[in-house]
DNA sequence: TCGCAAAAAATAACACCGTTGCGATACGCT
DNA sequence: AGCGTATCGCAACGGTGTTATTTTTTGCGA
């Protein structure tokens, strides 16, 4: 039997290009097959035969969003201070939401409605927060952070991160807010929250 | 000249009742305007007299929203005690939140694309954080939290309840997470941070 | 009471969307 | 070379929000 031509990986890539540009200029909500086959001078059929359907599109653009943003990740400079590297993740965390609101909107807050992503991309995007987990697991294990699941504290951290960045990206902060300073206050509160020196006994196990 | 008779309350109810069940069960990509008027056994325009469009019948549904957090939030029983507020008013927050998530997709994390509030229900939701305000404004003053700006603190303690919703509502927690107790121990974690105790010197002002 | 101006609502159209049959095409393998 | 199949353009289907037009309903002034 006769063997198919392997997918046009340039189109792919003009596609995914293009897809990425009208979403960052316009939202979610202007990233329309038709426009995007019409940009790249081909057909909606395309899209269809590279990706199978819109969703699919997005999912490949949520891997993308979470490669590049694992690499920010993994590759902010780490001091060995606990609370100390988590503001500095933190702040990372930040400026790649920040970079492109758009897609952090993709990566977090589900803002194009019909698509999820599926379990490769599911992985990739907890394997992002590995660094995250690693340096808690070590502060717990040196006695440094309570006694609590390293889980607990990583999805504290994670949350306080998630919830400043989204307050900021939809417009909730109030007007005249410092945001860079109280950002960085705000982390190292939550941090210094899980100290063991300065909190024995107040949160149980 | 003739006066015109006043819009037509009870179809506007039912219509923003049916809207709210429609988003509930479905989520709000299936809102749809004209299975909607259908439900309400009237036509699409109907709408369009009513609220205007349909972003517009989204902010009503926002703002009835906001309606019913408020009044949670302001019925939360205090003891004085700011970091126990605080973790209270946090729960109270998750418990609206979990009553009906694709609601609070609207409210908190701009789930209806086209949608954006209006001045008054930006107003109408920024009074609903007032309660939370209070009792970080009193905790400065007293020197029971830190000299820091209260709005700092505050968007600090909204970020934290934020994050840890949106992080269960979306699905990104681990499987075998306590998330009650977790979220419990965040909130402590966080507001104990704020402490001036324990954290002398530790954060800048 | 009646009529009339104006608001409300229905009908039907418009432009757009994601998706999918259907043909035509171009490519890899035998 | 030629067959078979994956790929892609065309056109259609059912759906969306919105709007122009027409009809109905309404409430006040005569």
């Amino acid at each position: 039997m006769a063997r198919p031509r392997t997918h046009d990986e340039a189109l792919r890539l003009k596609l995914l290009d293009r897809a990425g540009e009208l979403i960052a200029a316009d939202g979610p909500k202007a990233l329309s097959l038709r426009k995007l086959a019409a940009d790249a001078g081909t057909s909606t059929t395309a899209v269809y035969s590279l990706f199978g359907s819109k969703p699919d599109l997005v999912n490949a653009l949520y891997t993308e969003g979470f490669r590049r943003f694992g690499a920010r990740m993994a590759g902010t400079p780490l001091t060995g201070d606990a609370v100390e590297d988590l503001v500095a993740l933190g702040t990372a965390y930040r400026t790649s939401a920040l970079a492109d609101p758009n897609l952090y909107g993709i990566m977090f807050t589900r803002s194009v409605p019909g698509f999820e992503p599926n379990e490769d991309a599911e992985e990739l995007a907890r394997e992002t927060l590995k660094p995250l987990e690693r340096i808690i697991r070590r502060a717990v294990a040196d006695g440094v952070f309570l006694d609590v699941p390293p889980e607990t504290i990583a999805v504290g951290c994670w949350a306080i991160v998630h919830g400043l960045v989204s307050l900021e990206l939809t417009g909730n902060l109030p007007e005249e807010f410092d945001v860079t300073t109280s950002y960085e206050a705000a982390l190292r509160a939550n941090a210094s929250g899980w100290l063991r020196t300065q909190n024995s006994g107040s949160i149980p196990s």
